[in-house]
DNA sequence: TTGGTCATACGAAAATAGTCGTATATTCGG
DNA sequence: CCGAATATACGACTATTTTCGTATGACCAA
């Protein structure tokens, strides 16, 4: 098999991610500079963050230059699929609804009509099954 | 106010919490028993844990016993949503729709067709506002 | 060529979590 | 009354995560 693993990336590690996956390519230098708009940390500490997460296989880097590039090793959908599944277990009881319904009703994060919409879709194809 | 502090439980914690929640009062052996089920600690770890979340304040217990009983000091929907807003951000982007399409689209916690009709009742009620 | 800037490597402190051994007290059956 | 069972308290060890200081080398402009 290739990269199946069961990852568990910390929250720090998590941040990281997200900017990857939004990134595609980045250096540490840019990845810090995106996480400095939230938080306040010291560059060889993401440094240190990136580098241990290549070890652990979570993101890989092309070191070939002076200045290495960085990208994720694993999958977001599959990540947060398996992560959300963790959640459902430990926070919902293995529920899945009350998680859902949870998080619609999560006023500090609305969903737009848009994406209500998309959720009707999903919702529709599901019952059909 | 009462309590709303920002609370953060481990993951240990989480799993406490929730026999609590369901259970309401409950005695270390009872919360130890029912952790017995799916992990395998010492007795004296769960006393432990259970006494740390007593000094932070996520638990309530009374001690005019000998033998302590413990209730959740947390409300269970308060701290679904907190964690769970915090979840958006690090893991989705802050986007809840996407999170619940992963969570809708897990086959591990597949939803039966009563809770996808809640979930299509609430979608309803958001559509109209 | 030399000093300033920027990169990685690395070690190790600091902070958090989880684990349990041991001491001590209470309870209770016989 | 005595010992086994059961409770809590508490200290300490381990592991993991986060943080950063410092060393070292490359690059570049003046």
């Amino acid at each position: 098999m290739s990269a199946p693993k069961l990852i568990k990336p910390t929250e720090s590690e998590l941040e990281i991610l997200q900017i990857l996956w939004t990134k595609g390519l980045a250096t540490v230098r840019e990845v810090h500079e995106e996480l400095g708009q939230t938080k306040d940390v010291g560059y060889t500490t993401t440094l240190k963050l990136m580098q241990i997460m290549n070890e652990k296989g979570i993101v890989k880097r092309d070191d070939s230059m002076r200045t290495h590039v960085y990208q994720a090793a694993v999958n977001k959908e599959k990540t947060q699929k398996h992560l959300l599944s963790k959640i459902i277990d430990n926070l919902f009881g293995g529920s899945p609804t009350q998680l859902v319904i949870q998080a619609l009703g999560d006023d500090s994060h609305k969903a737009s009509p848009e994406e209500l919409e998309k959720i009707q879709t999903l919702l529709n194809s599901l019952k059909k099954q």
